[in-house]
DNA sequence: CATTAGGAACATT
DNA sequence: AATGTTCCTAATG
């Protein structure tokens, strides 16, 4: 078992992005595979017991390399090749793209190198946000903190399974890294300074897109009738504790995404239906960071409602369906 | 068989 | 102290 190492090396060479790998969509992939899969602990492939052990909710260094959520996010070839940057002051999004990815042949002819352009950085800026939400850290590299920056380099080393580079560059600011020459990233590691510093304008050039075009942020959501659109799912960073009545009135609010889990038998009533216990515990297993939840748990969590009176069983009890004592 | 109901111990905020 | 999580036993359909 071990590192999910990844066997598609070959395509480092015809794709400089780790983005555009044929393994960069298992972020979502996951999710999808695990649709049929019964119980959440396989989910992960990992026995429950072997989680627990490695589990570490809150982490004054984050243990990406120990977070199974983490690790089947994105993921990148381990020999990922740096992009090469050639430095010019053209518009920042050609940075990102300089070379149509070998993906799936097929429909790629049909596509125009503009759409391909797009689809790409659509990945990159999804990848990006993804890993904003992870790390707690803004999207634009300027307004980074030395934690932040720390934490934005650790999730780099993971990405490209680099040996601690993070140390070498103690007590900086994303405004600082960001002034940095791609000669200074080399100064503070031989290595890999050229990788740090090409990864790092990638986060500029999309912080830069995304300030030209923002409210952006529905697009793929429209685009893609799965239910997975992530804000929901993943915290919007802030996220004090949130309590699963709400979550549940969050999905329930949401139809278009999540009808087909959890939907309202009698809105006015509050009274609704979970469909997918399985997939609606998934989701809330993502949202709390509980890799284990299932629905046997979330349901205990549910009847502790009883005695609070946040939610209870509607007059006709009925399998999967509970109601909301005061609806609104 | 999945769901329901709660007790109990534990964890996190 | 409040709110969940984890685990468990027993009952239900």
């Amino acid at each position: 078992m071990g590192s999910p190492s990844c066997e598609h090396t070959s395509c480092t060479a015809h794709s400089p992005f780790y983005i555009s790998h044929p393994h960069a969509d298992t972020k979502m992939a996951w999710l999808d595979e695990a649709e049929d899969i019964k119980p959440p602990r396989s989910l992960l492939g990992l026995p429950e017991l072997s989680w627990q052990g490695v589990y570490r909710p809150h982490y004054n260094r984050l243990a990406i390399a120990e977070n199974p959520w983490v690790l089947r996010m994105t993921e990148s070839p381990a020999s990922a090749a740096p992009l090469s940057y050639t430095p010019e002051p053209s518009p920042p999004a050609s940075s990102l793209i300089q070379d149509s990815p070998t993906e799936t042949g097929g429909q790629l002819e049909e596509c125009s190198l503009e759409q391909v352009q797009t689809m790409v950085v659509g990945e990159v800026l999804k990848d990006i946000d993804i890993a904003c939400k992870l790390l707690n850290i803004a999207p634009d590299p300027q307004d980074w903190s030395c934690v932040h920056v720390q934490k934005w380099l650790l999730w780099t080393e993971h990405l490209y399974r680099l040996p601690q580079v993070s140390t070498m560059f103690k007590e900086l600011t994303g405004r600082d890294l960001c002034s940095m020459t791609e000669a200074d990233f080399k100064q503070h590691s031989l290595q890999f300074g050229d990788m740090l510093y090409a990864h790092l304008d990638i986060w500029r050039s999309a912080a830069a897109l995304k300030e030209r075009s923002p409210a952006e942020d529905s697009k793929s959501a429209a685009a893609a009738d799965d239910d997975d659109s992530w804000s929901d799912v993943m915290c919007n960073y802030p996220s004090q504790p949130i309590h699963l009545w709400q979550f549940l009135r969050e999905l329930l609010l949401k139809p278009r995404n999540y009808s087909r889990c959890i939907r309202w038998l009698n809105k006015e009533k509050g009274i609704f239906k979970i469909e997918d216990s399985a997939h609606v515990a998934r989701l809330w297993g993502i949202r709390k960071n509980r890799p284990a939840m299932n629905y046997d748990k979330l349901s205990r969590s549910i009847r502790q409602y009883y005695k609070k009176g946040i939610i209870r069983k509607p007059d006709a009890s009925r399998r999967l369906v509970y109601q909301f004592v005061n609806p609104v």
